[in-house]
DNA sequence: TTGGAAATTGGACCTTAGTCCAATAAGGCC
DNA sequence: GGCCTTATTGGACTAAGGTCCAATTTCCAA
């Protein structure tokens, strides 16, 4: 596994000398740092299941750093980022941690608020990933679940009776017995509670029966 | 109940010929205005109850807006913020939204842009009180348990049988049967599916069980 | 064509949960 | 001292959930 592999600060800038020098820093204060000169060649590296976070230039040849925060989000990663620019104004940094940027800093660069924002950022990271890989395991027990047993999931944490499951889907109750079992088993649920919660976070029960 | 009252737009600047300027643009926009001078003033007529929003001048007499957001924050309010601010800087608007803000605007406020961040701001705003609402209503219905009514659901929640949490409160099964059936009916809960959804939303159950 | 997963059902039996009626005991309040 | 809430318990009974063993049917893929 790759889970407890340490952070990464990755490192987006065209400007060598900048790069060199942020990355210098970041090495000097601990931390494993991979430079890139444009995000075409950030994304080209870059691996999702990497612990860490992003200091993005906002003005680079090719995509732009807004460009790849937004297609990071689309692409359902949660990279923290850290905006570092030279022409910043306050539209930009509004719209940078309105879309979710830990911190937006003005070249020149305090060394002291980068540390601090990275800091910030592998912490939020490592939290966020936490939370992910729990709910990814529940996910993975819930594929296991025959397409009948996930339809009888959804009756189940709706509080409904064996028989009156068993009447919506044109069966006994008997049969819904067995695929419960099957369900607690391959959920590994030890009680309807338990069960209950698991649901809620795969967003399956009644707050979302509220859609229709 | 003051629920579905016209939400309020409330408009705290210094400068008398802003709050003409801004409290006319947004009325003949259609929204009520409620304008004051300083944040003191405005703190001595809000109230929390009100649905709506806050647009805020960062340099004030007297309290600033950036320390009257924190003391709104401290105080639980959920009040969203505009600010608009004549001397922003970048810093600035990163450490606003960060808080919370919802938009960060500068002097001469651009009209548009002003009104589309007050329709944002109270449209999250009026989001966010419908689930308070819903929480303060399953908040109030727990607080007509017992103590012992409490302590019985914590162990319901947890998925553990009648016979179990009698052994572990020292007490008999049929005496927690009619806790439990007490604690249906002032939950209002159908099932038990439905009454450990609500005890999440108090916090009560495992995911907190992990604070120890 | 055949082996296997998926879905289904029966029967017997045990454990839990829920319900209705009734009753006792302790502590607080007017 | 009465009155009320809270907490407790008993008995009897019904309903619901869970378990073990066993069996059938359908459909898909090797």
């Amino acid at each position: 596994m790759t889970l407890m592999e340490q952070p990464t600060v990755y490192l987006v800038d065209d400007e060598p000398a900048i790069r060199k020098a942020l990355a210098r820093l970041l090495r000097v204060a601990g931390f494993h740092v991979v430079a890139h000169a444009s995000c075409e060649e950030f994304l080209h590296e870059y691996d999702p299941q990497t612990p860490g976070c992003l200091i993005l230039d906002m003005m680079l040849p090719g995509l732009n750093g807004d460009e790849l925060q937004k297609y990071l989000a689309d692409n359902g990663s949660s990279l923290p980022i850290i905006f570092v620019t030279g022409h910043g104004d306050i539209p930009m940094c509004a719209r940078a941690i309105k879309s979710g940027a830990v911190e937006f800093l003005t070249k020149p660069v305090d060394a002291d608020a980068l540390l601090r924002a990275v800091d910030e950022a592998i912490k939020y990271d490592s939290e966020n990933r936490r939370s992910l890989v729990d709910v990814s395991a529940i996910k993975r027990r819930h594929s296991l679940l025959t397409p009948r047993e996930q339809e009888v999931l959804i009756h189940v944490v709706d509080g409904k009776t064996n028989k009156k499951i068993a009447a919506e889907l044109g069966t006994v109750e008997k049969t819904i017995k067995v695929h419960r079992a099957r369900i607690m088993e391959k959920m590994e649920a030890g009680s309807l509670a338990e069960l209950v919660r698991l649901a809620m976070q795969l967003g399956i029960g009644r707050p979302d029966s509220r859609c229709c």
